[in-house]
RNA sequence: GGAGACGUGGCCGAGUGGUCGAAGGCGCUCCCCUGCUAAGGGAGUAGGCCCGGAAGGGUCUCGAGGGUUCGAAUCCCUUCGUCUCCGCCA
C-alpha cells in the first residue's frame, strides 16, 4: 500500500513510476476519491465538534441547576444525531472506497530498475559456473532413467495434473537438497529457522499483497483458510501489527514449506515433469529491516540464495527484473536461473525481492527511528531455494549418457555417502 | 464439540456511566546528584486521521461492529481473537 501523502504531493512521479511498470496511471482516480473523503472527514468532524461543545455544556447546565438550558442543549444535541450519523457513514464510505482501490495498486519500482514491458526486458547482472559440455544430447530431468522415482502417472491417479509422486532416490534426494538449503541458511548464513502454519487467514494474504486482487492463484478451504503459495506470507506477517525494537532487526528468517498455487492463467505452460506444480516445496527467506538497510539486506539474501546454487555447482544466471516483469508488492527483483542442459535455457530457481515499506504498510508492521517516532519497516524475501525446481537442476545437470545421475558433493553427508544415483534409480 | 474467563498505551497493569487518552510500574529520552562496576532525585514520553506554512487546533481509537444514554474503557447485543478446564485426537 502507498502512503496517500506522496501521492498528493507528486502525482506525476506517481503515475510515472506505475506507468513504467505498465499498468495505467492512477493519480487521478485516487485524488479524486481522496478529495471526497476528506471533505466528508472535515464536514463530519466539525459535527462532532459541535455536538462535543454542546454535550459539554449539558453537563455544565445540569450542575448549576439550569434546566431550561439543560433541556434546550439536549435537544440540541438529539438533533445534531442523525446528522452526524449520515456525515460520520459518508466519511466511512469515502474512506472505505479509498482504501479498497489502494489495496489493488502496485507497488512502484526503484527509479533505477530497468525499463521494460516483459521478460525480456531483464538484464542479466550475472552468470556463474560453465555449463557442461555433454557428449550426448542431454535430457529434460522426467525423461532420465535415473529419475524413474518420479511417478506422475500415479499422482494423477490421487490428485490429477501437476503433481507428483516421488519415490526412492527422487524422495531422498529432493529431502537431502531441502535440508542442505536449511542448514547452509542457518549455520552459514545467520537465518533464523522457523516452521510456520500453512493455512492463514484473510489478513495475512491481504498483509503480503496476494489478496484482495490475486485471489484466484491460491487455495482456499471450505472454512476460509488461504493454503499459502508461499511462506513469504507467514514468514513476513509474524510481524504484522508490532512495534518492533530497533535493536531486533534486521530480523532474518527462514522456512521450509509446502507452497499451494492454483496455476490459474498458466495452462498448457510446463506441463511436462515437474516444474510447475500446485503443491511444491521451498525454502524461502524473509528480512524484516529497517529503512536504511534495505538495499544491503537485498544484496546480502541474493547472495545466500546464489550460494546454494554454487555450493551444488550448478550454473546459473542472475538477471534484474525490468520494470514490466516485477511482481505485485516488489520495488526490485533479482530473478536466479540455474542452468537445465535438457531445455538448453537458464530457468527460474529463486526469485529474491525488496518490497519497500509497501507490505509493511498493508501489515502496520513498524519500528522506532532515532527520534523516537514510529516508522513503517521494510521487508524482503527470497526463495533459497525452489526444492524441487532444484532437484530438476541437480538431475539434468549431472545426468550421463548412461541414464545415471552425478550429485554434487555437498549432498553426499545427507545422503550416507552416495553420490551417484544409477540408470535403475539406486543411491550409491 | 461442551463449559468458563479474558481482550486497555512500546510492555505490564489499574480503572464498572461524566472530572479518562486513561492511575501506577517497566522501558525510553533529557537534566541533576553520586563516583564506581550499581543506585538515587526531577521532567518528559500513545497512535491514526482532518485543517494549518508553522505554532497550533479538531477528531477518532481502551480487539472490531452496532445499541442504550445528554454523556461509555465502563451497561446491552453481535462478532473476531486469546486463554483455561472437559471431551476427542496426530
Amino acid at each position: 500500500m502507498h502512503d496517500i501523502r506522496l501521492i498528493r504531493e507528486a502525482p506525476g512521479v506517481f503515475d510515472a513510476a506505475l506507468t513504467r511498470r505498465g499498468d495505467a496511471a492512477m493519480s487521478q482516480a485516487i485524488l479524486a476519491i481522496d478529495a471526497a473523503r476528506r471533505e466528508k472527514i472535515a464536514a463530519s468532524e466539525a459535527a462532532l465538534a459541535d455536538r462535543n461543545a454542546a454535550s459539554k455544556e449539558v453537563g455544565a447546565a445540569k450542575a448549576r441547576g439550569d434546566d431550561a438550558e439543560f433541556e434546550r442543549l439536549r435537544a440540541l444535541v438529539a438533533e445534531k444525531k442523525a446528522e452526524i450519523a449520515r456525515l460520520e457513514e459518508e466519511a466511512r464510505a469515502e474512506d472505505a472506497r479509498l482504501r479498497d482501490l489502494m489495496l489493488t495498486i502496485p507497488n512502484l519500482p526503484y527509479d533505477d530498475v530497468p525499463d521494460g514491458a516483459d521478460e525480456t526486458g531483464n538484464v542479466e547482472i550475472k552468470r556463474w559456473g560453465t555449463p557442461r559440455d555433454f557428449p550426448f544430447q542431454p535430457k529434460e530431468h522426467y525423461q532420465l532413467a535415473a529419475a524413474g522415482g518420479l511417478d506422475f502417472e500415479t499422482a494423477a491417479k490421487l490428485s490429477g495434473a501437476r503433481f507428483v509422486v516421488l519415490r526412492g532416490a527422487m524422495a531422498r534426494v529432493h529431502r537431502a537438497l531441502a535440508q542442505f538449503m536449511l542448514d547452509t541458511h542457518v549455520t552459514e548464513n545467520g537465518l533464523a529457522e522457523t516452521i510456520t502454519p500453512v493455512l492463514v487467514r484473510d489478513e495475512a494474504m491481504l498483509g503480503t499483497g496476494q489478496l484482495p486482487k490475486f485471489s484466484e492463484d491460491s487455495y482456499q478451504t471450505t472454512n476460509g483458510w488461504w493454503l499459502i503459495p508461499t511462506s513469504e506470507v507467514t514468514l513476513t506477517n509474524t510481524v504484522a501489527g508490532e512495534m518492533l525494537d530497533a535493536g531486533a532487526l534486521p530480523l532474518r528468517l527462514c522456512a521450509h514449506t509446502n507452497c499451494f498455487r492454483s496455476e490459474a492463467g498458466s495452462a498448457g505452460k510446463d506441463t511436462a515433469g515437474m516444474l510447475r506444480q500446485h503443491q511444491f516445496e521451498k525454502v524461502e527467506m524473509v528480512t524484516i529491516c529497517a529503512p536504511a538497510t534495505s538495499d544491503d539486506e537485498h544484496k546480502r539474501m541474493l547472495g545466500c540464495a546464489e550460494g546454494i546454487l554454487e555450493r551444488l555447482n550448478i550454473p546459473y544466471r542472475t538477471v534484474e527484473l525490468c520494470t514490466g516483469d516485477m511482481g505485485f508488492g516488489a520495488r526490485r527483483t533479482f530473478d536466479i536461473e540455474a542452468w537445465l542442459p535438457g531445455q538448453n535455457t537458464y530457468r527460474e530457481i529463486s526469485s529474491v525481492s525488496t518490497c519497500g515499506d509497501f507490505q509493511a504498510r498493508r501489515m502496520n508492521a513498524r519500528v522506532r527511528d532515532e527520534g523516537g517516532k514510529p516508522q513503517f519497516v521494510h521487508t524482503l524475501n527470497g526463495s533459497g531455494l525452489a526444492v524441487g525446481r532444484c532437484l530438476i537442476a541437480v538431475l539434468e545437470n549431472g545426468q550421463e549418457e548412461d541414464g545415471s545421475v552425478t550429485l554434487p558433493e555437498v549432498l553426499a553427508p545427507y545422503l550416507r555417502g552416495a553420490t551417484r544415483i544409477t540408470a535403475t534409480g539406486a543411491l550409491e
